[in-house]
DNA sequence: TTAACTGCAAACCCTTTGCACGGTG
DNA sequence: CACCGTGCAAAGGGTTTGCAGTTAA
């Protein structure tokens, strides 16, 4: 965590809203049309700078993915089950805990954290941003 | 699958020689290193146009990771078990089932496929490429 | 002979950085 | 009025593509 004092800016008002109105991890492109929307010429500089300085104030964590781009979220579970929708590689969270979850692991390994990714789609079409 | 006629390159021999000897997911630039070293000059381009039409063939698959390029290997589970070495970021797999694991998805939501990923190291320094 | 293949370099795409200007505190 | 933050453009790093020369069949 930082020691500087943070500002604030309407460009990083405008990224937290983005957030807020998601409710889903976003990529720095997303951040960028969303938060666009109500600060014009937002560069993506910013938003990358912004998104670094966020993580940094432990008000955003990283959600990497396989395959692609890394999109980013408010902190959340540790071992959060991810759900990608290969429809448009969208991407939900599931907050519930799996129990009895206990794999065997290689001798010598020491298991620090472990991340579950299910691929899939929704038979309907649903509106995304309201789902979590 | 294409419907071209593949040919007998040294390239492309290389390439499967460097799989042959890692057992395990492979990077294009790792790729290149093995395999540049009975192939004088081979270029990354050829490796990238190489991992192509072999996956075409269906004689490699790709290995997505969250936040790491994409890795390359013969084909092998559907749902493999993948354990990234925080040490170097190197891939093993795992290719045990894991048996009574049945998650609760939301409403709607088909599975295809899951992917379980654990990440940690390993207490001693092991010979990375012939574990397994 | 011919079309797949290769190496090189340029082109791309995404992310980071340098710089001068603008805005917060 | 410091100095943090911003926009723009250039620089980086990884992957793809264009092209002319090479090579398998």
């Amino acid at each position: 965590m930082s020691n500087k004092t943070l500002r604030a800016t309407k460009q990083r008002h405008a990224i937290r809203k983005a957030f807020d109105a998601a409710k889903r991890p976003l990529g720095p492109k997303e951040i960028l049309q969303i938060a666009g929307r109500s600060v014009p010429n937002l560069g993506i500089a910013t938003v990358y700078r912004n998104i670094k300085v966020m993580i940094d104030e432990g008000e955003l964590e990283t959600v990497e993915l396989p395959g692609q781009a890394a999109r980013y979220q408010p902190p959340a579970d540790e071992n959060q089950q991810l759900l990608i929708c290969e429809k448009d590689d969208s991407v939900f969270t599931i907050n519930k805990e799996i129990d009895g979850f206990n794999p065997e692991l290689p001798d010598g390994f020491v298991l620090k954290r472990y991340q579950i990714i299910y691929y899939g789609d929704y038979q309907d079409s649903p509106d995304k941003p309201s789902r979590r």
